[in-house]
RNA sequence: GGUCGCGUGGCCGAGUGGCUAGGCAGAGGUCUGCAAAACCUCGUACAGCGGUUCGAAUCCGCUCGCGACCUCCA
């Protein structure tokens, strides 16, 4: 398989060639959570593009070291550099300590992404306990002579930047219709210019999180703590930087200026930017308000929600679209993928009682070419799947018998299904829900026997009676020659 | 207003100069005592108008509609 791996690069705008710095090792940084309220369910589509990159470059033999951090400081709730920190202001609000609410979230974060089978990263790093480094990349930026302090505050100079490098690049952004759009906000007055953004900002008198610094007590600027710690653990050069379309502009923006002033080295080479779920059409987002946790995903208790969804259904639901298109939201859309997840399962499920016989009439390793080249082609999670609907009708025709297996092509088979649904897609064996116990089930046995039974006596009366009381309990029966099982909705 | 992107069959959603995406729904069939379930088969779509080309849904131009970023957000 001489198929090579190609990324979409937004900092080129092209496909590109993924060749790593330093094989088999790979750098990957994504931009964490801001922990002060729950995650909604486009922040988990982001975690879960960059699960799936995780996963296959994995998979394809990468020593990938992931780090993903966890945002617990410097990001103002207010525009302009000069509102307050969402920490601080959400644990005035709740009267907790800051910390707690960090932690509250962390917890309610990494529970989100066990639920829906995303894996932890290599390190998860957080902005307040790389306070000494942030402290150190502000030095080494004012040293170049690229940012200035006003008042115990610290901002990037991005005009002065801007004439030796480039400022605006990743987001096709021109410095100069930046300047004539920028709205006037309040609180700028400390910036010579707009555009700069604050590295280092000065606690206010009542401000509870703050740190001794050069310049006073204070606290580090939101896009800094990204620089910092992807130099810290990736170095001033690595392989992919991820994150959400909207954090473009002005957040990688800045840390690439950051890089650039603090380590003479841009960072990342490949840029990534999973796009946005949407809800009728508009952006799923915090401020919007029209996010749901995926707690309401699941037990449907949300007023656009007509029913619950698992999270494997969700997961199946995002990874039928690319990552770099938007996905819009709806009721029918999931419940459609609902029943498509089913269907691979059930096809996987097979898979495992079929027999061989021979010769193949299949032909596995086309199949299994397609799976790669699929994901080889930045990730196209959609074509994968499509992909692996094919192998599944493969393995129908198997059972029905009108195709044959030899016993090899069954091995290559089933770990070609297993290897890409569970290991790359990610997907997992869900255990049954709704009121379904260990009684439940073996009274409703019961019940088919007795249906059996009748049945053998021709008394259809009583079957078909059985079968319709049961239906109006939310009982399916499903005959098959092998015989009778049973969905509880 | 600036920058960028999108508009695909009933729905969702890939693809992108000639080669069936796929899923859901729907139709037909196999199976069944009848159903259901399951499985098989089928659909011929690319916003509109021009242009380039042997050939365009795919490239170019214009028009219309929608969205994202430009301010915190994955």
């Amino acid at each position: 398989m001489d198929q090579k791996l190609k990324i979409y690069n937004s900092l080129s705008r092209k496909k590109e060639i993924f060749s790593p710095i330093n094989p088999p090792h790979v750098g990957l940084y994504v931009c964490g959570p801001t922990v002060y309220s729950d995650v909604h369910l486009g922040n988990v589509r982001s975690f879960l593009s960059f699960d799936i990159v995780f996963r296959y470059l994995k998979y394809i033999g990468y020593k990938v070291r992931y780090v993903r951090n966890i945002t617990d400081v410097g990001h103002l709730v207010d525009d302009a550099d000069s509102g307050e920190d969402k920490i601080a202001k959400k644990a005035r609000l709740e009267a907790l300590e800051p910390m707690e609410i960090v932690q509250k979230y962390a917890n309610g974060f990494h529970e989100v992404m066990r639920i829906f089978n995303i894996q932890p990263p290599s390190i998860e790093p957080t902005a307040t306990g790389h306070l000494i480094e942030q402290i150190e990349m502000v030095k080494r930026i004012l040293k170049a002579g690229l940012a200035y302090e006003v008042d115990g505050s610290v901002y990037f100079d991005v005009r002065s930047y801007h004439e030796k490098h480039s400022y605006g690049e990743l987001s096709g952004r021109n410095i100069d219709d930046l300047i004539s759009n920028s709205r006037t906000l309040e609180g700028q007055d400390q910036k010579r210019d707009p555009l700069d953004f604050a590295i280092w900002k000065k606690a206010e008198k009542g401000h509870i999180m703050h740190w001794p610094s050069p310049w006073g007590e204070g606290f580090p600027g939101w896009h800094l703590e990204c620089s910092a710690m992807s130099t810290k653990y990736l170095g001033s050069e690595f392989d992919i930087h991820g994150g959400g379309m909207d954090l473009k502009f002005p957040h990688h923006e800045c840390e690439i200026a950051q890089n650039i002033g603090a380590n003479g080295k841009s960072g990342p080479r490949i840029w990534m930017h999973g796009n946005m779920l949407t809800v009728l059409g508009r952006k799923m987002s915090k401020s919007e308000g029209n996010g749901f946790t995926p707690e309401q995903l699941i037990t449907g208790n949300h007023q656009l929600l007509e029913q619950g969804y698992s999270p494997m259904t969700v997961r199946f639901f995002m990874l039928q679209g690319h990552y770099t298109s938007t996905l819009d939201f709806s009721n029918d859309a999931l419940r459609a993928a609902e029943k498509g997840y089913k269907r691979l399962m059930d096809g996987v499920d097979t898979l495992q009682s079929l027999r061989a016989s021979g010769e193949s009439t299949v032909d596995i390793e086309a199949l299994k070419s397609a799976c790669f080249e699929a994901m080889n082609d930045d990730f196209n999670t959609p074509i994968l799947i499509s992909k692996l609907f094919d192998g599944i009708k493969t393995i129908n025709l198997i059972k029905a018998g009108s195709e044959k297996i030899s016993d090899s092509d069954l091995d290559k088979l089933k770990s070609l299904m297993s290897d890409f649904v569970f290991e790359v897609l990610g997907f997992r064996q869900e255990e049954k829900t709704s009121g379904e116990n260990e009684i439940t089930s073996n009274l409703v046995e019961v019940l088919i026997n007795l249906r059996k039974s009748a049945k053998l006596k021709k008394d259809f009366t009583t079957a078909d009676q059985i079968r319709d009381d049961l239906s109006k309990m939310g009982v399916t029966l499903k005959d098959s020659p092998e015989g009778t099982t049973f969905d509880i909705s």
